[in-house]
RNA sequence: GUGGGAAUAGCUCAACUGGUAGAGCACCGGACUGUGGCUCCGACGGUUGCGGGUUCGAUUCCCGUUUCCCACCCCA
């Protein structure tokens, strides 16, 4: 049986209508704060991740669904590489190589199993040693195998130490190694005894590292420099859609997952960065979830400073951990060398008497940081939405600036977060664009859907059939499909069933589908013009005239 | 990527120290030919995740593997 790839899930009615009456609310409250959808590709060049993520992040050095998009290559380099390769070894794998390749299937099917493919020239000329006449030169390409991109990134980021630039110009060319003893032993040569030797080079004269969105952001900024949208002053941006982040999936995370995000982002002169718009992003989240029902959130909101505030503190605070570190537990260390801020996350109760004394990023603001936070939090307090503050929510990437938040919620399992966000002012400038502050945030849609399934089922949002047609006897489909079409047109939900079954069925079927009404359309009631409509929840039937069905059955 | 737990009918779960697979619900049909929900009866449903091993015999014990769950790592 083909099963849903790891990670990835069905979602089936009824739980499908919880995902709608969601969308639906947020369009609704985002409608009426002025923000207007956009909808960006599911997948984007690499070097867009790499560079508005981070390369050195989890996330971009190991959690992407990265491909190489183009198949064309540049078959002379290829060859001639090949054929510098093989003038100084033993000649004779080149005929093992022919006589296998062409001969073993089980060597076929390793390859294509390894997301190879394989491609072969005839009639080159190889150096002395090789058999007479016709050789065949072998090469083999990755196809679309993330691992082999993932091994060739890793391999190119120790060869030029970075791989920012230049990043979509990758190939693998692969050798067919047999040894000798081998290729005598036998011409099928088993799979295992073959061994693939690879090397990295520019073999591809046109493609692309394309990569499925881990995140929106990086996109809807992408979005805002291309389309030149700062032409239109302030942008209030909002998106409900697919990421996709190869982790280990555990509850609530999956590797494609929704989420609901937004971002204000704009030239400053627009006010982009007035601490008024991070104050209505967040007293917008509130009503949003004030209106899908969610009770007991909790807003935590702290400010990591413009950059030179937080250099300083990433000072401070390797200064301070590099006497008691030793003391503190395993993963402390690590993220103390990998990335301090992280060491505020540690959940290890013996460690926090040593993390309360670490300096906090509060102490280290200039004034104009600490005034934006403090009017923040004062218009938050004039409209009345609760928050607490949190000094030590950080966030690890550098663009990130002043405002930070997460909405947090019990009964999510260690994931209690719903939704983080934060100010991001010089995100445009690190993917080239021009000085746009701006301020957003994500929901895990996949998360909130699950906080909401405590309270409310998919089945209290769904939208039952208000009538079942129930189509009697031979030749009334017609009449049936008729009278439903009319019903519809009234905006009435309506569902259908089909002349053969008997009346039981139908009226089985009627409320197992949960419909109001059911409405019998038989010969006497075709010839009447009139419809046996009975009210399934009370018993009470009456006879209607068909000019009155659709008023009847909406009172 | 690391650690722990799990996998039996569509769903929720049984099956004693190894003895050849069962219930409730759901689904379908009948009792009931144009009147549902309730009740009763019946039918359907499985290579026990997959592969190997031990055994006369494996759902059960062992190994491998895949997937799911929980957590770690990390994170909007």
């Amino acid at each position: 049986m083909i099963k849903a790839v790891r990670g990835t899930r069905d979602l089936l009615p009824p739980e499908t209508a919880l995902w709608n009456f969601v969308e639906s609310a947020v369009r609704d409250v985002f409608r009426a704060y002025n923000f207007q959808e956009i909808r960006t590709p599911i997948f984007e060049p690499t070097e867009l991740f790499a560079r508005g993520v981070g390369e050195d992040t989890d996330v971009v050095s190991k959690e992407m669904y990265t491909w190489e998009d183009g198949e064309r290559f540049n078959d002379k380099k290829i060859m001639d590489e090949w054929l510098r390769a093989n003038e100084s070894d033993d000649p004779s794998h080149v005929q093992a190589g022919r006589v296998n390749v062409q001969g073993s299937p089980p060597f076929l099917a390793k390859l294509k199993e390894l997301g190879v493919q394989l491609q072969v020239w005839r009639g080159i000329q190889v150096p002395s040693g090789a058999l007479a006449g016709r050789v065949e030169f072998v090469a083999f390409r990755p196809k679309v195998s993330s691992d082999a991109i993932t091994a060739l990134i890793e391999a190119r980021k120790v060869a030029k130490g970075q791989y920012s630039q230049d990043f979509g110009n990758l190939a693998i060319l692969l050798r067919l190694v047999v040894p000798d003893e081998a290729a005598r032993k036998s011409p099928w040569v088993a799979s295992k005894d073959i061994e693939i030797e690879g090397f990295a080079g520019n073999y591809f004269s046109s493609s692309q590292s394309l990569t499925l969105r881990p995140e929106n952001t990086a996109g809807v900024v992408r979005a805002y420099i291309e389309h030149k949208m700062w032409d239109r002053g302030l942008n209030k941006l909002y998106y409900i859609g697919p990421q996709f982040r190869r982790e280990r999936p555990q509850k609530g995370r999956y590797r494609q997952f929704y989420q609901i995000g937004a971002e204000v982002i704009g030239p400053p002169s627009a006010g982009s960065e007035s601490p008024a718009r991070d104050a209505e992003v967040l007293e917008m989240l509130a009503t949003l979830l004030d209106r899908l029902g969610i009770t007991g959130w909790n807003l935590e909101l702290n400010s990591v400073g413009c950059a030179q505030d937080r250099a300083a503190f990433n000072e401070a605070l390797r200064k301070a951990l590099e006497p008691v570190v030793g003391t503190m537990c395993v993963d402390c260390q690590r993220r103390a060398v990998t990335n301090p801020l992280r060491v505020f996350d540690c959940k290890v109760p013996e460690d926090q008497p040593i993390i309360d004394t670490l300096p906090r990023i509060s102490q280290f603001l200039d004034e104009g940081c600490r005034k934006h936070f403090e009017a923040v939090q004062q218009i938050l307090t004039q409209v009345g939405v609760r928050f607490s503050l949190n000094d030590r929510l950080v966030r690890g990437l550098d663009y990130y600036t002043r405002t930070a938040f997460e909405f947090t919620h019990g009964a999510l399992g260690a994931q209690n977060a719903i939704l983080g966000g934060g100010r991001y002012d010089g995100l445009s400038e690190a993917l080239g664009g021009p000085a746009a502050p701006g301020i957003g945030f994500a929901i895990g849609e996949d998360r909130l859907v699950m906080s909401l399934q405590a309270s409310a089922s998919g089945e209290s949002v769904l939208k039952r059939p208000d009538v079942y047609v129930a189509a009697l006897g031979a030749g009334m489909n017609g009449e049936a499909a008729r009278l439903a079409r009319e019903l519809r047109r009234h905006d009435l939900v309506v569902d259908l069933g089909d002349e053969n079954f008997r009346l039981k069925k139908s009226f089985e079927a009627a409320t197992k589908a949960g419909a109001k009404y059911i409405l019998i359309v038989g010969e006497n009631e075709v010839k009447a013009d009139a419809f046996a409509l009975k009210n399934l929840a009370t018993g009470e039937q009456v006879s209607v005239p068909r000019a009155q069905l659709a008023q009847k059955i909406q009172e």
